[in-house]
DNA sequence: AGGTCTTTTCGAGACCTCTCGAATAAACGA
DNA sequence: TCGTTTATTCGAGAGGTCTCGAAAAGACCT
């Protein structure tokens, strides 16, 4: 019952809380991943040269998923992160930006 | 050893990190005392009419005081409060304002 | 001096987070 | 089918956080 199974499900915006997006942002890893989604497109899990364990990495990737920063899907043997600036946006206005520009 | 007695110490603003700032906004009732401190002026701590016991209450001024959010001084038995905006803002343009006005 | 008001520290309970290694799975290529 | 790549879940350790009640200190007033 281990490996990659579990179906991929991600929060509606209006489900989202500043807590959870606050909580989401207070962290420089997911941070850095963040800005890397904004500055260089759409990547897969693994393109991001962190220098933290891959089940580390796994952890943050879910933590951005379920408060809803991140939308992922697969794509054969990768799994694709895109940032959901414009439903956060709308939601939260200029609350990401302001963020990841703050360091 | 108990009371009130310890010297009141404040970060200066250049070693206050995103981090700091981001942890201590993570925190709805901190966030309420924030906005009611830009509200409604400079105010004692027992003043802000929260529903949380007085230990908490404490435990909130002083996650704010030492993220450098807010200054405190003593007035008599009372103890006072202020946001740090001006200098928040020079640090991190926009990022106080932004995060309380998100919820 | 004694009492009240304001606020703090300490200790404890419940819970959450970051980190990692080991085990596992699904997709792909040879 | 077998091995590789990519990424996940689980379990555990270290540490942090929110909450409270009890105890206590300092300032003020009478």
């Amino acid at each position: 019952m281990l490996g990659r199974w579990t179906p991929l499900s991600h929060p509606d915006i209006t489900d989202v809380t500043v807590d959870d997006v606050l909580r989401a942002l207070a962290d420089p890893t997911r941070r850095r991943i963040l800005r890397m989604l904004i500055d260089e497109g759409d990547r897969a899990c693994g393109t991001f040269g962190l220098s933290v364990a891959p089940s580390t990495l796994s952890h943050h990737f879910r933590a951005l998923r379920e408060a809803g920063l991140i939308r992922q899907w697969d794509e054969g043997r990768k799994r694709m992160n895109t940032l959901r600036l414009d439903e956060l946006d709308a939601r939260f206005p200029g609350l990401v930006n302001t963020v990841l520009a703050a360091g």
